[in-house]
Formats: structure tokens, sequence, C-alpha cells
DNA sequence: CCTACCGATCGGTAGG
DNA sequence: CCTACCGATCGGTAGG
């Protein structure tokens, strides 16, 4: 996938878009919705961007990107398996307070994509599933995990976190420091006492 | 709300809305992809329902009622906030194995309520998750939980267990005893060693 | 429960 | 970037 030079009207057409998939949903939103928010008339919004589905796609696969270029450095970290899943935790957290919006349409709306795309996300969430769970098992491995079955283990260690962008919103902002503290230690030593 | 009888054929066409609205969302879902599954002609739909708007309504509602009349129970208990916790925790993995189409609906799907139904939901949802705080509190009280903002403990704790529903599909059948377990364990003791 | 049908809205294009 | 417009599809109704 070539990285093409996105102008700078075409940003603010996917921002804008990333907010409305945000709240109403992808198929919920019409491109009358969308010029709206942009100032712009419909028909004009084509001169910038392909299809509704394009957005849709680029804001996807834009998520995507962060999560694997950020797992990729994780994995050639020099740290032992309990730093590096530290280091997911703090990506996940990263970018859930930092794209709020485009990380709702990347949870919630990939299933949207046309067949192609579809098949294309899908692989890419599959790679990242494997990283991650090579990590655990290196976790497992070294005696830093509990021996959990990795499919749980990811899961409610990735699900965990799978609030903080949906709580996040410009009237209710979160404290970073403290969400990221608490729920990692959350994860990693339980909420019972003793 | 009343609770009126809801006949066989209304049922069979609430089900099937559940499963369309799951995989599909519900905007994205026709009254015509609905008559397909249920072999009606989309206009004989209205014999049996009002709207398209009613049945996500039913949907969300009877889920609401489930976790509602669920948490009730579990606060009328005679056992202290560990037990009450672990029996939130059931209530949340079984709901959401007995019932992943709509529970999907549930958490996905409320945005398109109107806008009245849309207030009741949320009250319903604040109401539920007061509940859940207090318990939470009584946990700290005793001693029996570490003292963590509750808001981070409820969001975290609830958010862990919201894969479970997604992951379950007729193709994929999961280990309800093992999950269970083990997810209730993770979320008390943590998944680090030591 | 079906046939026949409707107004509204959808994503998108032609042409400038 | 806009005016003008289009075919397709939407939720839903009338009438039987």
């Amino acid at each position: 996938m070539p990285k093409t030079k996105i102008s700078r009207r075409k940003r603010e057409i996917l921002n804008a878009a990333a907010v409305l998939f945000r709240y109403k949903g992808y198929a919920a939103t019409s491109m009358r919705d969308l010029a709206e928010k942009v100032g712009l008339e419909v028909s004009s919004l084509y001169s910038h961007i392909k299809s509704k589905e394009e957005i849709l796609t680029t804001l996807c696969f834009h998520c995507g990107d962060l999560y694997s270029e950020g797992l990729e450095k994780i994995i050639e970290m020099d740290a032992d398996a309990l730093q590096k899943i530290d280091a997911i935790m703090d990506l996940h957290i990263n970018i859930a307070i930092d794209h709020p919006s485009s990380i709702t349409v990347f949870n919630d709306e990939w299933k949207h994509l046309s067949e192609n795309e579809l098949q294309q996300f899908l692989q890419v969430r599959r790679n990242y599933e494997k990283g991650i769970k090579q990590i655990l098992q290196e976790g497992i491995d070294c005696n830093l995990l509990k021996d959990y079955p990795l499919d749980i283990l990811m899961n409610t260690m990735l699900s965990s976190m799978r609030w903080i962008h949906y709580i996040k919103t410009d009237n209710n902002p979160i404290d970073t420091k403290i969400t990221r503290d608490i729920v990692k230690k959350m994860l990693l030593n339980g909420v019972a006492r003793k």
C-alpha cells in the first residue's frame, strides 16, 4: 500500500467523517451529513475522495498501521515479556486517548468494509493478534505470566482497555496518567486485596 | 412498561433481526433483509411489528432487563462484596454466552434508538452502573478490594468481559467453564506471576 | 399474509 | 468547488 500524500482538505474531511461515524455509525452517516460538517456541497466532497467507502477504508487501515507499527517496535525491544506487555498497554491506551474517534471506527465499523478490504483488514488483525500471543507465550515460558490459555489472556487483556476511547470526549477528558497506571495494575495484579 | 405477550412469529422476527443487526449493524440492515430471513414479504412484517425501530427498542430493553434484574438479585444476596462481584461476572458471562446476538445489539446499536427511548435507555444504564459502583465501594470499604477509582474499576471490569459474546458464534462455541473461571481469576488476581 | 405502490433519501455523476 | 440531476433503495401504507 503506497502512502500517497493527503491534502489538508482531505485530512479535514477524514477527521469530520471519523467523528460522524463514531457517533452515528458508518451506515447511518450520509454524505450530506459529512458535506454539511465540512461546509461543502455533497458533490464537492468527490473532488477529494473517491467514495464513502474509501473514507472508511482509509480510517480503518490508518488505525491498523498505528497498532501494527507500534507492536513491531515493541517486539524488537530489548526487554522481558512483562515490559513488552507494559508497552502494549501503553500503546493501546495512547492510541485510545489520542484518536478516540478513528479508534471507534476501527473497532466498530470495519464490518462495513467491502469484501477485498475486509479480508485485508482481517489479515492485519490476525497478524497483530499473533504478535501479541507470541509475547504472552514468552511471558508464560519465562514464568512471568500465569499459564492461562492465550486466547482468553489476549482477549481479556485487550478488551479491558476498550472503554477508554469510548469514555473520552471533549466534555469528558480523562486523567491519562491515573487511568494508565491503574488499568495496568489491575491487569497485572488484579483488584482483590490480599 | 407493561410486558405484552409476544407471539411465536414475533419472537422469530426479533431473533432474526438480532442476528442481522449483530453482523450488519442496525442501519445497514433493511426490512427486506429481515423479511427474506423469516420468509415473508416486507409488508407482512408490519402485521407483527410496528416499525424497524420498535424491533431495536424491544431488543435493547429486553437485554437491559436481563442485566437489571440480575443485578437486583445480586444486591439482595446475603454475601460479601467479593461474592457479589463474582456473581456480577457470572451474570455478564452468562448473558454473553446465552444471547450473543442481542447483547451485541444492546452494546453497539443502542445509539440508533430514537430520542425518547434513548434517554430511557441511558437512564437504565446509569442506574445499573450506580448499582455496580455501590458494590465495588462496599468491597473497598471492607478491605476486600483495592482502593482504585470507581469509574476505572467498573469500566475495566465490565469491559474485560466484553469480548465473549463477540467471539461466540455457531462455528465457534466457547468453553464456558474455562472462560468463566479464568476471566474471573484474571480480574481478581491479575496475570502476573508472583 | 400478499400485491401494488409511494415519497424520501441515499451515494454518486455530468458538466462546467 | 457548484448546479442540476439520476437510478437505486429505503421504511412504510392502502387495500384486500
